[in-house]
RNA sequence: CGCGGGAUGGAGCAGUCCGGUAGCUCGUCGGGCUCAUAACCCGAAGGUCGUAGGUUCAAAUCCUGCUCCCGCAACCA
């Protein structure tokens, strides 16, 4: 066989937290092509990792009070554990602070620098040198500068640029070609219209202010920036320009790159460009999926929302939620993630379905032959629909995964399920078995189920690879499920013993569960990781101050005279406040998600009265409203009505 | 007038490019069966396809206006 190789990546993923459902929506979607493509005879390379570089992460250890290493060593061991979990089958799993990738952006750095591609320029800004800032055009009020008022001077800060306005020509010609490389389509227009049509701005690649990233070689003061350190990952891991692996040659450019839409913009701008600027191809697709949203887009802690995977992992099992997540949404759109939806899928689907299919297939096996089907079959009606369906259904779910469509392909493959339960009730087994002169006729109906669970096995191993298994593991046989022995009929050799096994997927009872998910939600998630829950607090408390540091706040009641929400901004309301010094107070705050002006006006709320003006499209905004962050998406403004107004509080 | 996506029986979606009997899953109701995980199979009810116009013999589908949702980009201090 010729060698057919295959390259598919997953982003690298940041961490500074513990991974979601959608890290793993992107990460099953991956792992379900690449183990598609194994079974297709593809000599397969499939990447994930983490991008571990940052100012983000080298805050949070400071806060955690260990150095940037240890701190995304931890994590990345909980990702690993992660994958472990899911069943990801990586073949490699980078990290940006592996030496060997440091050393090639290095050198990919210098490359680009050397060539001109790479410039050191500054950061354009309008700067205060009182206060230390730079403010863009549009935060300046009355051309000055919004904290003091005083006068801007244009001003540099040291930087390097990507050029990617010299190639803006370029990858036009190159989308225009290659039609398929950005999916869905819709995102290639929205990538032409929004950032390319404007004019590409050069890409700030390095940082000054931060240390934890890989360091300019010819000028150490700066580091990485971000993008160019990331995406550099998908070459880097196959050796380029390193000695760790020698897989360059034999797979780049990539098939794929699997990404969240969030960062199309940088996969198919940013990306390319670099690659062209390195004299290398391009990938051949970039794919950016949709996300996962919870009941609607609001997440609420009322509907009892767990969507920690380890957590539905362990309930559910692997297969369940790799099964709802691939099945659920089509990959193209965003889709809504629930657990009523999830126990709805699981039940109807998994065990009703095809749990149960198994279960009944395999036990009228042993109940009827003992578990060794007789040799003598006699075929009849019915037979042929279902042959005929089954010996197809290999073709549609191709046809659904090379094309990412994991809903239709699982669909496809359902059908099958089903024809098979008809089946069962059209030829009524149990009607056959009282005739001992049909005996034949039921040796080959129960061969024919086993067939139709042999190929049902096969075609569901990328999706679901345990439960393959544990399908294939009732047959007392081998070398029969291959990938390409899915669409072959017969292949079932006699005296096959079949032998029943446990309930694949036992039915959930939806009250009681949603009940017992309601009460993990809050908190519970994070005891069931209890070992790792200590250094997670740590990561996310501050580190102590003292009250010195708290009396530097000023904090005051306040009345909401007026309130409205402001133009050009969607998360914004201009707040009119009566903070009790006979001046009005304007504050501006990103609650308009959670509040409208109606909801506000005639409260007392409580603001932080000494903080820095500063200035949000247009309004200049003279301190801030407390407000608690009740959960991942979720606001709550801090009322204090009863209380006079400009009242301090402590 | 920044850019894109969406609005289809109770719920979630397909169909829209290339006009021509409105389809799937779940749920509901009725029936069948008993091998199986109170599962399975059959049947029924339920939609003027967001809204107002236009093109056409014919519009969910094409064109125009409008409303409402959701994302992206610029500001959640």
């Amino acid at each position: 066989m010729p060698h057919k190789n295959f390259y598919i990546t997953t982003p690298i993923y940041y961490p500074s937290g513990k991974l979601h459902i959608g890290h793993s929506y992107t990460t099953v979607a991956a792992d379900t092509i690449s183990r598609y493509k194994r079974m297709q005879g593809y000599d397969v390379m499939f990447l994930t990792g983490t991008d571990e570089h940052g100012q983000k992460i080298e805050l949070k250890a400071a806060n955690a009070g260990v150095t940037p290493q240890q701190y995304v060593d931890e994590i990345v061991a909980g990702i690993k554990d992660l994958w472990k979990l899911l069943n990801i089958s990586y073949d490699k799993f980078i990290r940006t602070t592996d030496k060997y990738h440091e050393k090639s952006v290095q050198r990919i750095f210098e490359k680009l620098y050397e060539q001109g591609d790479i410039y050191k320029g500054s950061y354009k800004g309008l700067y205060c040198t009182p206060c230390e800032s730079f403010w863009t055009e549009s935060q300046l009020v009355d051309g000055k500068c919004p904290d003091c008022g005083r006068e801007v001077e244009q001003a540099e800060e040291e930087a390097y640029f990507l050029r990617l306005s010299k190639y803006a020509d370029r990858l036009i010609e190159y989308y225009d070609a290659h039609p398929d490389f950005i999916q869905p389509e819709s995102r290639k227009t929205e990538m032409v219209n929004n950032f390319i049509k404007p004019g590409l701005e050069d890409l700030c690649v390095s940082r000054t202010s931060f240390t934890w990233g890989i360091p300019v070689t010819f000028d150490p003061k700066h580091v990485v920036y971000v993008w160019l350190d990331a995406l550099s990952n998908y070459i880097t891991a196959l050796g380029y320009l390193n000695d760790e692996e020698n897989k360059f040659e034999k797979f780049w450019p990539a098939d794929i790159h699997l990404v969240g839409k969030e960062i199309v913009r940088f996969h198919t701008i940013v990306w390319p460009i670099m690659l062209m600027a390195l004299d290398l191809p391009l990938p051949k697709k970039v794919y950016g999926h949709g996300w996962l949203l919870l009941d609607g887009g609001k997440m609420s802690k009322s509907k009892g929302n767990v969507v920690d995977p380890v957590v539905l992992c362990e309930r559910y099992g692997v297969d369940a939620i790799r099964y709802f997540l691939l099945r659920e949404i089509p990959f193209g759109n965003d889709g809504v993630f629930s657990n009523e939806a999830l126990i709805n899928r699981i039940n109807s689907d998994l065990a009703n379905d095809l749990g149960n299919l198994v279960s009944r297939s395999t036990a009228m096996v042993e109940k009827y032959f003992g578990g060794v089907l007789p040799g003598n079959r006699e075929s009849g009606e019915f037979d042929y629909e279902l042959i005929n369906l089954a010996i197809e259904v290999k073709h549609s779910v191709e046809h659904g995964i090379d094309n990412l469509e994991f809903s239709t392909a699982l669909t496809d493959l359902f059908k099958l399920v089903s024809r098979t339960n008809k089946y069962i009730d059209e030829t009524a087994p149990w009607v056959l078995a009282k005739d001992e002169s049909k005996a034949a006729r039921l040796s080959a109906v129960m061969y024919n189920l086993c067939e139709s669970l042999r190929i049902i096995s096969i075609l569901i191993a990328p999706f679901m690879p345990d439960t393959a298994k544990a399908i294939q593991s009732c047959f007392d046989a081998t070398d029969i499920f291959s990938w390409e022995q899915a669409d072959t009929w017969g292949l079932l050799p006699d005296g096959t013993t079949i032998t029943k096994t446990a309930a694949l997927f036992p039915r959930i009872d939806m009250e009681t569960e949603i009940a017992a998910l309601n009460e993990i939600n809050p908190s519970a998630s994070a005891d069931a990781k209890a070992e790792k829950s200590d250094i997670k607090e740590n990561i996310t408390t501050l580190a102590q101050i003292g009250i010195e540091d708290f009396a530097k706040v000023e904090l005051r009641t306040a009345k909401v005279i007026t309130c409205e929400p402001i133009k050009k901004a969607k998360k914004l309301l201009k707040l009119t406040l009566d903070d009790g010094s006979g001046t009005e107070r304007i504050v501006a705050s990103g609650i308009a998600k959670w509040y409208t002006p109606e909801d506000l006006i005639g409260h007392t709320i409580i603001i932080v009265a000494n903080l820095k003006p500063a200035v949000f499209c247009g309004v200049e905004s003279n301190g801030m409203i407390l407000a608690a962050d009740c959960g991942e998406d979720d606001v709550k403004v801090i009322f204090a009505d009863n209380m006079p107004v400009g009242c301090k509080v402590r």
